[in-house]
DNA sequence: CCGCATCCCGTCTGATACTG
DNA sequence: CAGTATCAGACGGGATGCGG
């Protein structure tokens, strides 16, 4: 079938891993807005109202840590911004992938 | 940005519903096997050997509840099938991009 | 052969309050 | 503005044992 190449999933299997980077309940919405441009921590908690101010800074922080995305501390004017790293930004054609098979499941029940 | 249609992610962010649909634990190894060929349970069970039959069993629910499996009992002799539908096998090129971008990934670190 | 029931535990997430 | 600290609840998943 399509998917055999020659690895077997195992432990360290890389849909697993992969899928695990952007599974965090809001990653994927950060990603999306990481993807549309560079965002500030608050520009982030505005457009995604519903997301806490604690659970934002750890999404934020396990994607730094996966490199996928970069965070730069300015003092004046006071302020965080995030960007996509090459990394994060070589995801976004799955995630649109991703966008569109969820689109035609979603409507299809 | 490439990312950008026109729907913003929401409550219901289509990419967030793909993801979860294919991120339990074992999921991607189960849908890899079933993409291979029809599998018996214990098939499944013999080629994830770490994985406990209640968990298989409720991961394979799931995945039967989210219309990308197809469960098939039989009674002499006494079995079941698992098999994609439809919707399953149109998961797998999702799948090999995200093995493929797990690859990469990993052979950076 | 296949699956369910029970118990248990770690992790993830939310609410709320406090800080450089 | 952009976090941190603490507490509490929900949930996924492992171990083990019973059952059709």
């Amino acid at each position: 079938m399509i998917m055999k190449t020659e690895t077997k999933p195992q432990e360290t299997c890389p849909v697993k891993i992969t899928i695990d980077l952007i599974s965090g309940k809001w990653k994927p919405n950060i990603l999306y807005y990481l993807g549309e441009d560079t965002q500030r921590f608050g520009q982030l908690q505005r457009k995604i109202p519903s997301i806490s101010r604690r659970v934002l800074t750890l999404q934020l922080k396990e994607l730094e840590r996966d490199y996928l995305i970069q965070r730069k501390a300015y003092l004046s004017p006071l302020k965080v911004e995030y960007s996509l790293t090459q990394e994060g930004r070589s995801l976004i054609p799955i995630l649109i992938s991703m966008k569109q098979w969820g689109e035609v499941y979603l409507a299809s029940r």
